[in-house]
DNA sequence: GATCACAGTCCGAAATATCGGACAAGCCGG
DNA sequence: CCGGCTTGTCCGATATTTCGGACTGTGATC
């Protein structure tokens, strides 16, 4: 009878109960996701006021979890950030998904001969997550965080993504602000609607200085037994990069995309 | 290592105090070091036997990590193992450790480049620890896991670790159980001295049919600037590699141990 | 269909972990 | 040298969480 709290948005309310106390377990949770959203060492003060914990308890708390190694002191000024234990229990998460495991040869191996960014992209609720990313070898590295949920209609994966959905489906399924994007431009809903059936009929998706203005995205689908994409694989590259060599690198997404997808 | 050592005798003490009511946060942090050392997911009741947490204490918090995505709910029977919040947080390290972030590209080119597995290796107290793990391209990959510790004279690498320290602080560094090996052989600790001074001085390690019988270890120092090693590239190759391949090897792992280096 | 083993839920009681606030120590500027 | 600000420790009270055990539902076995 957990009543539904779902959210998990805020910050300093998130945490604390109406009234004051709070599990243990709550305010850790709510004390990495803080680090994770931050994604640079705190100090114990900081935590205490951004995440509404009582100061006294996130001491107590950092004890126990730097002895575990699931946080760690650094720089000596008193921050904390992950701990190498983080890493193992991940590492432990990744080869225990199948697709994952099968996915990141293919990702490092995009990289490591295209030379330009590649991701393993998926669903996470009604957000875009990159699960895996390896950066490619420009000086000037472009590439997205882990674990970072971003708006769908941002993205070139996030139109192949939904591409099992009726419009209507979609236009319930997005919510209406992911339309908006950083700069506050908006996406038009019928040009998005336009951009999902092309990329389902060419089998690949493009995106052009929608997130930023000096990025172009390109996706291809990996798909399930039923037809559904169920993740995406991508580079990230300058939108300067011939046509030819994009082309080039559509091929080479699309067969690995069919490598990782399921024989219909 | 076909043989996960899947501990049964998970201390029931680790956990909770001598009587019996134990915090959440202990009980998780139980939970976790356990699934890990399992390394596959665990029903719901085997972990409450095994780490002597309280069936119904164990639902309650599973259900909270599931929420927070810490943990997975497995295969519908009721398994759980790590979900990917631990994956963003495990990313959010590694890429807050400088001397990590720079190994990694290094390590995926060695193994994308030679085709055999590469490893980044630190030290976590007196054992042994592979940080970085990139599987060659082998049909039977040789891979050890990430996060779990090993005995310092098991290794090629651990030959480097410990150079800094005389044979006297080796000694008592080192358990002495840890010269025991897998199959109950146990290591001479003057040969293991010799290993270590001849390392020192050639800029590199290797041993042969230590922890199985049919692989080799290549091993190069990175050191910092005091030049004490402080983590070490490794290969991990079949013994009968030819030892004009595993010398190859052993120039490019040493190239990149001194790029990994901090200069004199 | 009776019996058993196991998965999961629920509830009240009591042991205790969380929290507030007091306190000591360090640092800074004036 | 003093006042103001921050970091970190400590302690007692009580609101809360953990825990034991009863209970239901399900699937297998005989």
């Amino acid at each position: 009878m957990t009543d539904g709290r779902a959210d998990g948005a805020a910050d300093v309310a998130a945490a604390g109960r109406a009234n004051g106390r709070a599990r243990g377990i709550d305010r850790v949770i709510a004390l990495m996701e803080h680090l994770h959203r931050l994604r640079t060492p705190a100090r114990i003060a900081d935590i205490a006021r951004d995440t509404g914990t009582p100061r006294s308890t996130v001491y107590e708390l950092v004890n126990t979890l730097a002895e575990a190694r699931w946080l760690e002191l650094r720089d000596g000024d008193g921050a904390v950030y992950f701990g190498p234990a983080m890493h193992w229990y991940g590492s432990d998460y990744l080869d225990s998904v199948d697709l994952i495991r099968k996915a990141r040869p293919e990702v490092t191996h995009l990289a490591e001969t295209v030379g330009e960014t590649a991701q393993f992209c998926t669903l996470e609720g009604d957000k875009y997550l990159v699960v895996l990313n390896e950066p490619g070898r420009r000086m000037f590295r472009i590439s997205s965080e882990i674990g970072i949920k971003v708006p769908i209609p941002w993205t070139a994966s996030g139109r192949l993504l939904v591409d099992h959905l009726s419009p209507d489906e979609i236009r319930a399924f997005i919510p209406g602000a992911d339309f908006t994007l950083p700069d506050g431009r908006r996406i038009a809903e019928d040009e998005f609607l336009t951009d999902i059936a092309r990329a389902r009929a060419e089998g690949y998706a493009r995106t052009t200085a929608l997130v930023d203005r000096f990025t172009t995205c390109l996706a291809a689908p990996v798909r399930d037994a039923a037809g559904r994409c169920i993740a995406t694989i991508c580079f990230v590259v300058p939108v300067d990069t011939p046509e030819a060599e994009q082309t080039r690198m559509i091929d080479t997404l699309k067969s690995s995309g069919a490598k990782l997808s399921v024989p219909r």
